[in-house]
DNA sequence: ACCTGAACACCGTTCAAGT
DNA sequence: ACCTGAACACCGTTCAAGT
C-alpha cells in the first residue's frame, strides 16, 4: 500500500550532517526547543545515536548548525541587490536595504520562533562562528551604502543588529505565548491579556507603563517592528554626514 | 572547632523561598546556567528537592524569580531622581537617567552572565512576569522625561530596551567567553582572537566584516555601548519634537 | 504547614561491537 | 568509514511518609 512513505524521504537514504541539520530543524519547528532530543531524532531518522555523533560533535554543535541554516536561507533570498526588477517604483534606497534585511530575520524568526533565543545564546557563547558574521555582514553592507563613515561603521551595525534581533524575538514570542494559551486563543487575544496584566499593575510603582498599555493592544506586529527600524535609522543618519 | 561555618550561614534557618532564591543566585553567578541543579541546590542548602519544591513550582519559575531579583536590585540603586546630589556638576538631564539606567543593566549583566540568556528568554516566553515591566518602566520613563510623545512611547522604549539588553548582553558574553579560553587569556586576547578569526573570513562573502574586523580589537566596552545608546537617543530626539 | 529522601522517567553521551 | 544499540551518569520532578 505505501511503498514510499510520506514525500521523498525513502527509508534508506544515506545519512549525512545537511540530513540531521534538516530533521532538528524540522522537529524544533515542530515541537519546540524541548522536543529536539537525541531520541527524537534517531526515531526521525531511523536510526542510533552512535550513528548522529559520527556526523555532529555534541547537541550544541548541532543547535548551532541548525541556526545557521536558517539564517543563512533567510539573507539568501535576496543577495543585496543582484536583480533590479524592471517594475516601476522608486530604486532600492540603502534604507530599503536594511529594512529588506531586518524583515528577512524577522520573518525567519516569526516562521522558526526558537530562532530567538538560540540566536541570542550563539551571538554571545560563540561570536567566532559562522553566524554572526553572516548577521554582520549582511547588516553592515547596507550601513557602508548608507554612507556612514567608516569609523562608526561597527557601532551602527551593532546598534541595528541588537534592535532587530531583540524587537524580531520578543514579536515571534507573541505569537508563541499565544499558542500555548490553546488553539483558540489568538495573537489578538493574547496582546490583550498582556495590555490587562499591565494595566492592572500597581499605579505607584508603574505609571509609564500602565500609560502606555493600551498601545500594546491593537499593535501591529510588523508595523512596530519597522516604526523602531526607523528610528534606529534617524539616528545613524542624524550622527553622520552621509555621502552620495 | 566550628561552630559557624562560612559567614552568617547558621546551619539550621527556616527555608524560604527568598533564601532559595538567593542561593540559585550564587550557584548561577559560581558556576554558571549549567551548574544549577536542585542537586546542587539541596546540597548548598542541606535539604531535599522535595523542600524546594514546596516554596518554587520548577526550575522555570526558580529562574524566573532569580533574574527578577537581580534586575530589581540593579535597577534600585538610582530610584529615578530621587536624591539631588549637592555636588557640582551639570543636573541630571533626561539623557543622563537613560544612560543611568542603561549601565546599570550592563553592570548586572556583566556581574551576572547567565543574565542575558535569561532575560531574553523571560521577556520573550513571559511578558506578562514582573521582570519585563520593570525594565520596560525604567526605560519608558526617562524617555517621556525626554519630552517624547505619548503615541511614541511604546516605540521608543521598545526600541532602546532591545538595544540595550542586546548589547550589553554581548558585551558580557565577550568577557565570559575569554574566561572560557583558560585563567591566563583575558578579554583582550579573546578579542583578538574574534578579530583575527574575522580577518581570516573569504574576501568574496565577507568584505565589510573583514573591513571592521580591526575595530574589533581595540574597542572598550562601556565606550562602545555608550556610542551605541547615543546613536539610538539621537534616532528617538531626531524623529520626535521635544517640549521642556 | 513544612520537610525527607527514595524512586521514576528522561536526557546527552560513550563505546565495544558490528559491517 | 560508517552505523548499531546497550549502558552510564545525570537530570527535573513526584510522592508516600514523616514531623
Amino acid at each position: 500500500m505505501a511503498t514510499r512513505t510520506g514525500r521523498s524521504q525513502r527509508r534508506t537514504e544515506a545519512l549525512s550532517r545537511e540530513r540531521i541539520v534538516e530533521a532538528a530543524v524540522a522537529l524544533l519547528d515542530e515541537v519546540g526547543e524541548s522536543g529536539l532530543t537525541f531520541r527524537a531524532l534517531t526515531e526521525r531518522l531511523a536510526t542510533g545515536p552512535g550513528a548522529i555523533y559520527w556526523h555532529v560533535a555534541n547537541k550544541d554543535e548541532l543547535l548551532g548548525a541548525a541556526t545557521d541554516a536558517v539564517v543563512a536561507a533567510a539573507l539568501a533570498v535576496e543577495p543585496a541587490g543582484t536583480v533590479e526588477p524592471a517594475t516601476a517604483g522608486p530604486p532600492d534606497s540603502p534604507q530599503d536595504g536594511i529594512r529588506a534585511v531586518a524583515l528577512g530575520l524577522f520573518d525567519a524568526i516569526e516562521e522558526h520562533p526558537w530562532l530567538a533565543t538560540q540566536l541570542a545564546t550563539q551571538l554571545s557563547h560563540s561570536p567566532w562562528g559562522p553566524v554572526a558574521p553572516r548577521i554582520f555582514e549582511n547588516i553592515g553592507r547596507q550601513i557602508r551604502a548608507l554612507g556612514v563613515p567608516e569609523g562608526s561603521w561597527f557601532t551602527a551595525t551593532s546598534a541595528l543588529m541588537h534592535y532587530v534581533l531583540g524587537a524580531a524575538g520578543q514579536n515571534a514570542a507573541n505569537t508563541v505565548s499565544a499558542g500555548t494559551l490553546g488553539p483558540d486563543v489568538d495573537r489578538a487575544r493574547f496582546l490583550d491579556a498582556v495590555s490587562t496584566a499591565w494595566e492592572e499593575l500597581d499605579p505607584d510603582d508603574y505609571p509609564f507603563t500602565r500609560a502606555v498599555a493600551n498601545q500594546v493592544r491593537g499593535h501591529d506586529d510588523r508595523e512596530q517592528f519597522l516604526a523602531g527600524l526607523d528610528l534606529v535609522l534617524a539616528g545613524v543618519t542624524a550622527l553622520h554626514p552621509m555621502n552620495g
